[in-house]
DNA sequence: TAGGTGACGCGGT
DNA sequence: CACCGCGCCACCT
């Protein structure tokens, strides 16, 4: 199975105005405790040009930080930008923003990794 | 080959 | 709240 595939995935069905976690990625891609690889991926372009990295925050809402991207403050605006507010840490409330995937997506993805063989 | 290092997460102290 | 320790694993030294 190609995690960075299913990743990409993944990445394809974020909502705008949302985030994910990286464990939920992670969980989402079949390996639940593979949140380490998600930023790993991320880091490295691993999921793709287009996989919406601004998206993802740490399990406690946290943002990256500035060395994850270009500038300072890039992932900050481009959340707000969609509507999702970031408080003075950085920090987005989960219960607000976080995406709330269904049962049904996550079986939707698998059955898409499944016709695609990853 | 062994050991260290992360855009992490969870549990414990 | 802070700071461990551990599991995880692709990649470096």
């Amino acid at each position: 199975m190609d995690f960075y595939r299913r990743m990409a995935v993944i990445g394809d069905h974020i909502p705008y105005g949302k985030v994910a976690t990286y464990g939920q990625i992670a969980l989402l891609c079949g390996k639940p405790d593979n949140s380490r690889q998600i930023g790993y991926a991320l880091k490295r372009g691993k999921a793709g040009e287009d996989f919406p990295a601004h998206r993802v925050v740490s399990g406690q809402g946290n943002l990256s930080g500035a060395a994850a991207f270009a500038t300072p403050t890039l992932q900050k605006s481009l959340l707000e930008k969609e509507g999702v507010w970031v408080n003075e840490e950085g920090k987005v409330d989960l219960k607000k923003f976080r995406w709330q995937h269904t049962m049904a997506e996550a079986l939707a993805f698998n059955k898409i990794f499944e016709s695609n063989n990853i």
